[in-house]
DNA sequence: GCCAACGTTGGC
DNA sequence: GCCAACGTTGGC
């Protein structure tokens, strides 16, 4: 029986599903299974990548020299057009000063097809004729997708021509194929369907209720009475969109078919769904059906209809090279400065910005951040006389990071290295001394006094956006992230001495494996020894992650820190973002405190606490009622265990502690287990909560109150696989698909070895 | 070492 | 000359 429905699984096109909606569910499963998809165990992270991450581009003085390093890198498939290069000083008008005019613009990613032999791997370019107009692309999960869930083949209805709910499903549903339902007409709703429609891929609230509906519509089922367990908000993330963290990157293309033999190909043998601006020429991955502009040639109508997708593919380390070519071709030597040639001057102006990041391409201020408060254009006072620091070159910002680690003389001339020993010129140049101003009558001093007396508010609002606590021990850092419309602020609490990651060679020698957390690191400060940090597109809630995954950190960061996301969005629900804080686990969870909820808020620290607690977590998304201490304990205490494989615990609005088996590999792909309120917990098994009656319940405590009562209940689930139900040859005409669907008390989960639970057995048998 | 402050520079 | 912001300095 499994054959014809492998076969279904094989030939998605019998499904005929109808246009999907591409907006939602094809970017996001792209989004969200990209994004988590990095092989190194450990090392997952994913969030939706600022556009720094995207690859830079070859310079144009370079030799070409090819793939030197094999990492993967994060970038959106929706490429911002480079807008505006801001050098020093105002910027030109009228030129595109990025590329040279004469440069084609070709993604690097068209270039790198050819170099990416270094890595074995040879991007499928496709053939202009091959556009994705002639090769439509379906959605991508619908088929064959093994991305979806266990090992074992999903069950695919084929449905009747447009009869079936199931074509008329949009794509969110596709991207986990169907799941298999149980047998009973409670099952049937197909209002629920509906709801799929305008629910995100990644979509938390319908989790419940069975998605397949066969009947006609205006049939609606009642509730399942099992549906009483999940609340909406208890919704589990999916690990079918979320799934695979640890695994190999899977990516399911229709647009290749000679990659997708079997419905999808891992990254490591394929790269991303090429196709061919038809505008530009250059190679761009094409987010539906559709598309055959790049993002940059696209009319704007349409850039903003889909988020981000995010693509992984191979590239050299831009970094490395713009590095090696900034620190070794201008001054060698640091007292060369007379040697200045135009040149030089060139590179100057342009040594704090990559070109290439969303931030070096952003053109207008925030006009909230600390420098953009301190322009004139905005009221201040032109003290910092600094760029935007939603401008500011992210890439830049974190070579910074690299300055200690760079041999003398080959430091990053990004950032110059302050000479002591050099003769003064003639003029002082920086900051005045202090003793002078004070000397000076201290009654004209506009500077240091007046600004304080008279400026009190905006004094605090620096305070509050530079984060500085002066005296403090602990200090905020906020970085400000755009996401498409999106503007985020992170914020990390570091004590005095953390080694903020983006200094921290350890982890920047990881960007190799680790190019999609780069993000997360350089705004985690540290925190990736332990902390997962998700940002993931159409994720509403689920404000916490908690990677339970030991990463490879000799550098144990300090104790501590929390970071958040905030999304500064008016409706943090809506923006189709999943704000997750990041938590450093490393105090006593009896020293979570709680959260205010306010941006600008700063912390009331504690006073001289010994150890370094989780002082604050920002969020907007949730209510300050919304965390439970003991919840956040254990999920703390989580974070300091080594839970089994690929489990991570995911905190979300409930507050519900979330276990999620992120790998697809696992037989547990689809299993989530929930704990609320008072370590009441619950197993879900694609989205269908396990009945209570189910063996697993017995064997463990009614209450999940301890990490050891969490890691016993996974290494258990671990033991068990997915109940594949049994065909249902009732159903509908011979020309229908055959459904595979489980009987109304299904176990769900049973032993790895066996495919059907007894009641599935018995209703074949019956 | 970080960062506020500001001289200075390049573009307009 | 104005503006933006880079690069440097010195306080902390």
């Amino acid at each position: 029986m499994t054959d014809e429905l492998n076969g279904a699984l094989a030939e998605p096109e019998m499904t005929k599903p109808e246009k999907t909606s591409p907006i939602g569910a094809d970017v996001v499963t792209d989004d969200v299974v990209n994004a988590v998809g990095n092989s190194v165990p450990g090392k997952v992270m994913s969030e939706s990548p600022p556009d720094w991450l995207k690859p830079m581009e070859e310079d144009e003085d370079d030799g070409g020299d090819g793939v030197k390093s094999s990492e993967w890198i994060i970038m959106k498939t929706n490429d911002d057009v480079p807008k505006v290069k801001r050098g020093r000083g105002r910027p030109r008008k009228g030129s595109h000063p990025v590329r040279s005019k004469t440069e084609p613009i070709i993604p690097p990613l068209l270039g790198r097809t050819r170099s990416s032999n270094a890595s074995g791997t040879a991007i499928p370019v496709p053939d202009p004729a091959h556009t994705p107009e002639a090769l439509p692309r379906k959605p991508q999960s619908i088929n064959h997708n093994p991305i979806s869930t266990s090992e074992k083949p999903r069950l695919i209805p084929i449905s009747p021509a447009g009869g079936s709910s199931l074509s008329t499903t949009p794509n969110t549903e596709f991207h986990s194929p169907p799941r298999l339902t149980r047998v009973t007409p409670l099952s049937i709703d197909t209002s629920v369907t509906q709801n799929f429609v305008h629910t995100p891929a990644v979509k938390l609230g319908n989790v419940s209720r069975q998605s397949v509906s066969f009947t006609e519509p205006g049939k609606d089922g009642t509730e399942l009475p099992i549906q009483l367990w999940l609340c909406p908000p208890m919704e589990p993330i999916s690990p079918t969109k979320t799934q695979d963290m640890f695994s190999d990157q899977i990516v399911s293309s229709a647009n290749f078919p000679g990659t997708t033999l079997n419905g999808s190909v891992t990254l490591k043998e394929s790269l991303p769904l090429l196709s061919e601006c038809e505008s530009c020429g250059s190679a761009f991955p094409a987010q539906k059906i559709g598309d055959v502009m790049c993002y940059g040639c696209r009319p704007k109508s349409d850039k903003k209809q889909s988020p981000p997708n995010i693509v992984f593919r191979k590239k050299q380390r831009p970094e490395h090279k713009k590095t090696v070519k900034m620190d070794i071709v201008p001054d060698g030597d640091d007292d060369d400065d007379d040697d200045d040639d135009d040149d030089e001057v060139v590179k100057k102006r342009s040594r704090r910005m990559c070109q290439q990041c969303d931030a070096c391409l952003r053109e207008d201020d925030c006009g909230t951040c600390d420098f953009c408060v301190d322009k004139p254009k905005f009221g201040g006072s032109n003290k910092k006389k600094q760029k935007c620091r939603l401008r500011q070159c992210k890439l830049q910002s974190r070579l910074h990071g690299q300055k200690g680690n760079i041999v003398e003389g080959k430091r990053n001339p990004s950032l110059p290295r302050r000479r002591r020993d050099e003769k003064p010129k003639l003029k002082r140049r920086g900051r005045p001394s202090k003793k002078q101003k004070l000397r000076s009558n201290p009654w004209e001093d506009d500077d240091e006094v007046s600004y304080k007396d008279e400026d009190d508010k905006e004094d605090l609002r620096r305070y509050k956006m530079n984060g500085r606590r002066k005296g403090g021990k602990r200090k905020w850092k906020y970085s400000f992230k755009e996401e498409e419309e999106d503007v985020f602020i992170e914020a990390v609490i570091e004590e005095d001495g953390a080694s903020n990651t983006e200094e921290n060679p350890d982890i920047l020698a990881n960007q190799t494996s680790a190019m999609v957390s780069n993000e997360m690191h350089s705004n985690t400060s540290g925190l990736s020894a332990q902390g997962l940090y998700y940002n993931m597109s159409g994720v509403p809630t689920a404000p916490y992650v908690l990677g339970s995954v030991p990463l490879c950190n000799s550098n144990p960061a300090p104790m501590g820190q929390v970071t958040s996301s905030l999304p500064m969005a008016d409706d943090g629900t809506q923006n189709g973002f999943l704000q997750i804080e990041m938590v450093r686990v490393g105090s006593p969870p009896s020293h979570y405190t709680e959260a205010a909820q306010d941006t600008e808020q700063h912390v009331s620290e504690p006073q001289q606490e010994p150890t370094p607690v989780i002082t604050h977590i920002f969020s907007l998304v949730g209510g300050e009622n919304d965390r439970d201490q003991g919840l956040m304990e254990l999920f703390t205490s989580l974070g300091q265990t080594v839970l089994p494989a690929h489990w991570v615990g995911v905190m979300s609005k409930g507050p519900i502690l979330q276990l999620l088996q992120c790998s697809k590999i696992s037989s547990m792909a689809d299993t989530v287990v929930q704990i609320e309120k008072g370590y009441f917990y619950q197993v879900s098994v694609q989205n269908q909560p396990l009945l209570l009656m189910h063996a697993v319940y017995s064997r463990h405590p009614t209450c999940l109150e301890s990490v050891d009562d969490v890691v016993s209940l996974l290494l258990d689930l671990e033991g068990l696989g997915v109940c594949q139900g049994y065909q249902n040859f009732h159903m509908g005409s011979q020309r229908e698909p055959r459904m595979s669907v489980r009987a109304a008390l299904c176990d769900l989960l049973i032993p790895k070895d066996e495919e059907q639970c007894p009641k599935c057995t018995h209703a074949v048998e019956s």
